[in-house]
DNA sequence: CTCTGCACTCGACCGAAGGGCTTGCCCTGA
DNA sequence: TCAGGGCAAGCCCTTCGGTCGAGTGCAGAG
């Protein structure tokens, strides 16, 4: 999975530096290291293993006597190490996260947010949420509002209880009964498909037999067209993007740190990396430049997917320091990501119950 | 409207001031004002107008001998003088601002949150918008959506397009077609209310006549007080953000920024603000302490209602150094703040045709 | 292969000195 | 009485030099 590295004893060092690093953002020396560390040989020793590391791309200097600072080569082989093996506290955190979301009161957008504000205030970095994605929902039902005129409202609901809505300029001035039918319609023919199943079968039955349906149904099938234009939406939560300005490595770099806050507002990219997650597997870490972000440097972000047995809905995850505290970070990611699912997977059940 | 100046010079001179400290953010002494402004004066006669200014409050030294800042009083007056004159280019603002918003295909929240981004681009501070309070808001449409035997997702639609959803915990299961029928009920009866005297007049029927009423109705009260169960939201939409980290009074003051990120995070605050433009008038001006709030210091906040006819449903504005320039910034949210009205004016015919 | 000893490097810290603005005050002139 | 010129003084900011200390690389011994 790793790659391994010289000896025992080189491995043990990158560790230990990594991990005295983690805690105070500085650089470290062999001195220190074998100080607080209690490494059983002497700093010379710890010198040559590190210039051999430094050699090797795990480690740099800032300048020519300084002490080391971990690369992003380092932490990826520090986090694939970590990957392997048990974390110990995960108990503490599950509960934790599952009280706070549990019982939660309001619609599912906002627990959603507020699952990244609890990230974020668990983690001290940033929380991330990013909402179902509309080929992973199921389709629920379609509200239309007669607006005025000339615009109709159309509410769309998911399964999970997920509603997007969009105001759709019509040509013609509906009525609310012509729009209830047509609501009426839509519901019936795709109820159960995902929403991107939806979208498509749309496209296709008024590309085909437009003839061959009666008025209603194709102003319905027009006003659902209408409903998915646009690109499946952009929107992500980002909660405590301000701890930031708590870390001394972005004090010290200004420049980046407008990066980052422009990153959160812009949004677009997150999304893009976040969506890769959803499709590649249930847990990523990116770090630093392997999200491919220049703005990412220095950073990293935890992900995990959250969803049903049918698939990933959508991903949570926490954004920090490249040096964050995966110990920490990534089984509160886990759990949140379970937590979340729990709160969908009891919406789940399309054809359950009827009074 | 505005106390008044020992004399015309002193009104020039702290005039004069206050604009050059607006373009740079630094403190101004006797010397470059006279020969940046070309005031027919002498620097000497300057000081001693400057000294005067300083004992009645309207200016002070950051040390013994730097220039002059202007106090919070300084940028009142400034602003109190403004305000009783015209301003000049509004044309252009109002035109690009109401482009920005005409045909903007997407729910009435995304059109708050694009506004939001909109006000921020165009003064290059952080643009704020209020969504319409529940006070304000017409009553449309109800509609329950089944999520599973325990919980209902409930969502309400206003005359102005605007959805608010929430999911419901109830303590039976109910059906979809239970469901609708009290929906219906509730759209009939609630029909052209406002939400809040809706949720009024829920609370009413239920600690009155239950008795009277038939058992889906009592269902539907249930749920509908359920609905409203909880504050009105406090939901903002705060964008730039970021650009903050551009000016150079919050890099000088980095606690402060802190403040300030707290607060777009929180967010709490910031709806108790706006509220009290939407309360007093269409609008305001809050400077630095005039907010009552510790972290508003050295900032300023420009908000203005929009709404329609009938009154305020919410508000906008744009938060920014109190060095701000406020010859563009007003006009500007005032500029914005027509224009989302007239969005909203577009959808308030409840009474409106029938096809 | 490991450890001790040593010379070296380079940023952080500190204090002194100089430059640049601005102020306050005094004095003159209308 | 008030405007304006002259002048000493105050204060911050920057620069410069020197010291300090953490940390390094290398040579040589065990």
């Amino acid at each position: 999975m790793s790659p391994i590295l010289k000896s025992e004893r080189h491995h043990e060092i990158l560790m230990a530096l990594i991990r005295f690093h983690i805690g105070t953002a500085e650089p470290v020396g062999s001195k220190t290291l074998v100080e607080r560390r209690r490494l059983n040989v002497s700093p010379a020793t710890v010198r040559s293993v590190l210039a051999e590391l430094e050699g090797e791309g795990y480690l740099s200097q800032p300048y020519t006597s300084a002490g080391r600072v971990p690369t992003e080569k380092a932490y990826r082989y520090y986090v694939d190490n970590l990957l392997g093996q048990r974390f110990s506290d995960t108990r503490a955190h599950a509960n934790h996260i599952r009280l706070a979301l549990r019982g939660f009161s309001g619609g599912m957008e906002d627990l959603l947010k507020w699952t990244s504000r609890v990230l974020s205030d668990m983690s001290l970095y940033a929380g991330i949420v990013l909402p179902p994605k509309r080929v992973s929902s199921l389709f629920k039902k379609v509200t239309f509002v007669r607006i005025n005129r000339e615009s109709v409202l159309t509410v769309l609901v998911s399964v999970s209880g997920v509603t997007r809505n969009k105001l759709v300029h019509t040509g013609e001035d509906l009525s609310q009964k012509a729009l209830d039918s047509m609501s009426d319609y839509l519901n019936q023919r795709f109820s159960g498909m995902s929403l991107e199943e939806m979208r498509q079968r749309v496209d296709e039955d008024l590309q085909q037999d437009l003839e061959s349906f009666d008025l209603w149904m194709k102003a319905a099938l027009h006003l659902g067209r209408r409903m998915f234009d646009g690109p499946d939406s952009d929107e992500i939560y980002v909660e405590g993007g301000s701890r930031f300005l708590d870390m001394p490595e972005f004090m010290a770099d200004l420049e980046g740190m407008r990066g980052i806050f422009r990153l959160f507002e812009e949004k677009k990219d997150l999304v893009a990396l976040l969506d890769q997650t959803i499709k590649a597997q249930d847990m990523m870490v990116f770090i630093g430049s392997e999200t491919g972000m220049a703005e990412m440097k220095g950073m990293s972000l935890v992900v995990s997917t959250y969803g049903r047995e049918t698939g990933p809905l959508g991903a949570v995850g926490v954004m920090g320091p490249s040096r964050m505290d995966y110990n920490q970070v990534i089984p509160l990611v886990r759990s949140a990501a379970e937590a979340v699912s729990e709160n969908f997977s009891n919406t789940d059940n399309p054809q359950e119950g009827n009074l």
